[in-house]
DNA sequence: GAGGCGTCTTGGAACGATCCAGAGGCTGCG
DNA sequence: CGCAGCCTCTGGATCGTTCCAAGACGCCTC
């Protein structure tokens, strides 16, 4: 690193300055209230002169934190992730300002191995705590990561094991579809049919409760009103196919905006209008692409921002070792209305 | 930080159980080649045996590098930066581990100040090296980190001062154009309108600059066939009325991906088929919305993860104080063709 | 066999912060 | 007046690594 014009002011520099020692210059940064009022201002008058900032390094190594946040990015998906992942991170970073924490971002050698990357930076103490996202195919991480004894919370539920005691952050899936549910009923649909994942989607199953619950509430039909498949555009207009030549459904909910495009193609393909027309589609994850395809595509909105700063709270408490009794938070996502519906 | 179940290895625990002293076995692992053979092995022994990895804090504050790079992540823009830069982001980080570099995001206290957030990373010592990304609205980032020579690359030209002496990659927007320009003409498009940015845009004329003269090339008429407005949806469609009022053009050629799906609103609207009925529309940034949108849009697509190859190299040679002659690589996009066209 | 050289290894110092124990001055109480 | 106790401030030690200068050793040459 090429050298500074003024040689970077250090404690010694300012205690020196000051006509104090180094420890009540580290004092006056640290614990204010021990200092004299009168010495205080003078270290500060000092500390503002000489442009002093702490030392990241020296303070790290002494104190033995780094106040940095590793996330792992996980390979751009080609569907639903991207997008929703730049509004999280977003809010992540912004939160951790809040709480004077950092987030260092790290990519895995084998991306196949949810493992791969965190022994690194946790052996060489370079990051004090973890925020894991991808639980959605199982979380060996949280247990790897809990058996060190290392901070993090989770974005998404360790579904595999419910009763897992890590703090986690996580939408509620379930109760989002259940408003599109209430908001497609309320406009007179009847046949509300569900384009969702496969089975072995623990999410998806899980907002596909939100649809089926919620029909049986308002005592709407459910059979042969459900598809399941892949998330790709191609499913769903299949999918979308399919159901039109069985039970004529009026509504088309959808596991995310990717399958519930394939939806709105077929429906295209049949020369009908959503929005219009009496047929309604709505997705899931309010992607660039929902607010962009005309006439606006009706979807439900994970409140990234909420989970960022629940995220940050519950890592907060682990970092400071307070014991939370139950370190859970689900939020309500929120219906985003548009011309689909 | 909760204590790990063994104390934490360090250089002595190492070197004691090598029987070896300190410097040693850090020879071994920065200058192997200064050890015997014999010697070597056994201290690797002992580094693999106690899961040894060196302390991150006390290396920075020793040779004064941390070997982070800093980027400053700005509020997600609605439109056409969104996913553009999750795939920069996942690139970079990439790139950066090939390198021994890890990138550390930070927001600014107040977003209108370019500047702000920078100063308080580097007197901190926190991070090495910036990666500038929001050049478009001029670079005062630039001349600020310049004059503390600190080392940053720029991701997109100094467009405001063409013969900056910084280190900067960009996307050559214009050749891309080109290329979508070639492309419709192979195809038999004679009347190909611009649909594009204000004037006040470096990086909209730059682009717009790239179908101008590749229409001048190919003898094709100019004239009363480039609109020029802000990037939303509802300018698109605007101008491409407009446009087909006049000089009806049977292509369209867009700034955006976002103007791109105004003027594919605008065509349904005539009730034609892009793609089909002689009418073709081509987008720039190849987001999410344009492989998502039927029949797909064909769109010019950045070279991201080049961009990031290239930023890191620039970085190691600065960071390395190698001087570079001519610091400035700019890359040609690509043109994805679909259904549009 | 002494001197010189190259290879390999060593202990001490330094990076810049915080922790710790204790010194000095002041107040208040017996 | 003496002493405990509080407040304020100090100097030394420490975190774990790398830099530095010098020591130990073996080998070659004269």
């Amino acid at each position: 690193m090429p050298g500074r014009h003024r040689p970077m002011a250090t404690l010694a520099t300012v205690a020196a300055a000051a006509g104090v020692s180094r420890q009540t210059v580290s004092n006056a940064l640290n614990s204010p209230d021990l200092l004299r009022p009168e010495t205080l201002e003078r270290v500060q008058q000092a500390i503002d002169d000489l442009g002093y900032t702490p030392n990241r390094a020296a303070r790290n190594l002494r104190t033995r934190a780094s106040h940095l946040v590793g996330l792992r990015i996980e390979p751009a998906l080609q569907g639903n992730a991207s997008g929703l992942m730049d509004r999280f991170l977003h809010s992540l970073v912004e939160s951790c300002k809040e709480a004077g924490l950092h987030v260092l971002l790290f990519a895995a050698e084998d991306v196949n191995d949810p493992l791969d990357g965190y022994d690194a930076l946790l052996a060489s103490a370079a990051v004090d705590a973890f925020v894991v996202t991808d639980t959605y195919r199982g979380n060996p991480q949280a247990a790897w990561l809990e058996a060190r004894q290392v901070p993090f919370v989770a974005f998404g539920r360790p579904w595999a094991e419910p009763h897992a005691q890590h703090p986690w952050v996580d939408v509620d899936g379930r109760a989002g579809v259940g408003l599109a549910v209430e908001h497609l009923a309320d406009r007179g649909h009847e046949r509300i049919a569900w384009v969702g994942w496969q089975k072995s989607s623990y999410i998806g199953e899980d907002r596909r409760s939100g649809w089926l619950d919620r029909m049986h509430q308002r005592g709407l039909p459910t059979t042969r009103l459900s598809a399941r498949g892949e998330d790709t555009i191609e499913f769903g207009r299949r999918a979308a196919h399919a159901l039109v030549e069985g039970e004529q459904p009026t509504a088309f909910l959808c596991v995310s905006d990717t399958v519930a495009m394939g939806v709105l193609q077929a429906i295209a393909d049949c020369g009908r209008r959503p929005g219009a027309d009496d047929v309604a589609v709505v997705g899931f994850d309010d992607s660039l692409a929902a607010q962009v395809i005309p006439p606006g595509l009706t979807s439900v909105r994970q409140p990234l921002e909420g989970v960022a700063v629940e995220i940050v709270r519950l890592l907060e408490d682990r970092l400071a070792m307070r014991a939370v009794e139950h370190p859970h938070v689900i939020l309500a996502p929120e219906l985003r209305v548009r011309g689909t519906s």
